[in-house]
RNA sequence: CGGGGAGUGGCGCAGUGGUAGCGCACCUGGUUUGGGACCAGGGGGUCGCAGGUUCAAGUCCUGUCUCCCCGACCA
């Protein structure tokens, strides 16, 4: 892509109306646009760096088996009185609307009641389990009070897996395998040094549940970990004897403190909405037992957030290669030199069609405003072709000059 | 939901009763060109909304909507 194409442009100033660091740096570089609080929209380089964090957790997922699907946000009451949680009083932060018939409806705050509705329809024997199914879903939660920028919005984007098992033991196997993937999925997501697995106190199904806390002074969290044990606990759930749950001897552990956000969840659901909505499968006896299920999130917005709160420093950010919205920041300076523009040209076809993503900078602006906007956007390779350069023969690549030639192996 | 702050060109801000301004961005011309250039000229705002006071309201009063920060909440 051509930077000259892009319709959105960086901003030198951002209100100071907007604090969280990272809605400053990503308006600023024209990631994003606020459309009202906790309300965002995705802008063309967002929406690059939005679809790689997806296209990595798809990847993972798929891998272990998993179903991609997606479902409605328009829910019914019907599927959510069974288990209580269409009630004000429970779930404070619906979005309810009417149909024009009257009939009630909510903007799904999360989806473990539709999804087992769905599965009622299909699973009746324990030859159709075990499933696993997950989605990529804009969620609405009507916040008192969205904060943090991307952090905590009223609409965001989640991926929500749930898993449907015959019983608690084939799902704990499931749920262990999880916590690995999950770790995978951050650590390629450039996350893995700073995210923690964090015993978390327990939903009413379970005694704990395990929660993906990154290291952020913009937390809204705060755990107690250990780093190279790589466990974590929240602090408000911790207790002499949370760690022999890990195996681990409070002994051996070295807890530091520091604030943290949940990227990531995972909750063993047990029968509690199968039960309610009346998922059961035929056993092998032919007697009707309630489907046993998990539930695990990752807030893919959130990550988006996170990464910009974890690798910007001041007015520089620096995406991880696989997430960042173009792989090679091609910046063309002198660009009325014809030369200058012929060779970057050149290296910008050739890069382009050997599939490497490369953003183009061929405005004709000055140098220091490229560079500027370049900090900012955070792409990780950066090439400069300019006068200075092709008179030593080439292009500039992390800080030394190479042929045309040369630049294209480095990248390829 | 409690406390505090703020709504003025696309963006950032100044303007305490008397002809709406500045910076950035934008347009034209020129000079510049390896870290957000400079000169000259130019376009763009019924000052969140509604009502009121006044000869006169961005400015004072009342109401209302919205945004930000701290706290509570976050299944």
């Amino acid at each position: 892509m051509k930077q000259s194409h892009i319709f959105t442009k960086t901003r030198k100033d951002i209100s100071k109306n907007e604090e969280s660091k990272n809605a400053q740096i990503l308006l600023r570089a024209g990631f994003i646009h606020k459309e009202m609080a906790g309300v965002y929209s995705y802008l063309y380089l967002g929406k690059r760096v939005l679809d790689k964090i997806q296209q990595v957790i798809r990847e993972e997922l798929d891998a272990i088996g998993c179903q991609e699907i997606i479902m409605t946000a328009l829910q019914s009451k019907t599927v959510w009185e069974p288990t209580n949680r269409w009630a004000d009083d429970v779930v404070d932060n619906w979005f309810k609307t009417n149909l024009a018939n009257g009939t009630e409806l909510g903007l799904a705050f999360t989806h473990e009641e539709p999804m087992t509705r769905i599965m009622r329809e299909y699973v009746s024997s324990y030859k159709d389990l075990p499933q696993l199914t997950y989605q990529f879903q804009t969620k609405f939660r009507n916040e008192a009070r969205a904060k943090s920028g991307i952090m905590r919005g009223r609409e965001f984007l989640m991926k929500d897996l749930y898993s449907f098992h015959t019983d608690k033991e084939s799902h704990l196997v499931f749920y262990n395998q999880m916590k690995d993937v999950y770790m995978k999925i951050f650590t390629r997501l450039g996350l893995g040094e700073g995210t923690f697995l964090t015993m978390s106190s327990g939903e009413p199904f379970s005694q704990y549940s395990f929660e993906f806390q990154t290291l952020s002074e913009a937390g809204e969290d705060t755990i107690l970990y250990d780093t190279q044990h790589k466990v974590a606990v929240n602090k408000d759930d911790y207790s002499e004897t949370i760690f022999s749950d890990f195996g681990i001897d409070m002994k051996d552990l070295n807890l530091l403190e520091g604030k943290s956000i949940e990227i990531g969840d995972i909750y063993t659901l047990g029968t509690k909405y199968s039960e309610a909505l009346g998922l059961t499968y035929a056993d092998a006896n032919g007697q009707n037992i309630p489907v046993f299920m998990g539930s695990y999130g990752i807030g893919v917005s959130r990550i988006m957030g996170t990464m910009v709160e974890f690798f910007a420093q001041g007015d520089k950010m620096t995406w991880p290669e696989e997430i960042a919205p173009f792989k090679v920041h091609l910046i063309a300076l002198n660009t009325d030199k014809s030369e200058v523009m012929k060779s970057a040209e050149q290296l910008y076809q050739d890069l382009h069609t050997t599939g490497i993503e490369v953003l183009f900078d061929d405005r004709d602006e000055r140098p220091g405003s490229k560079f500027s906007d370049a900090d900012l956007i955070g792409i990780p390779h950066r090439v400069i072709v300019s006068n200075r350069s092709l008179e030593h023969g080439g292009a500039e690549y992390n800080g030394t000059i190479l042929s045309l030639d040369q630049i294209q192996k480095e990248l390829s």
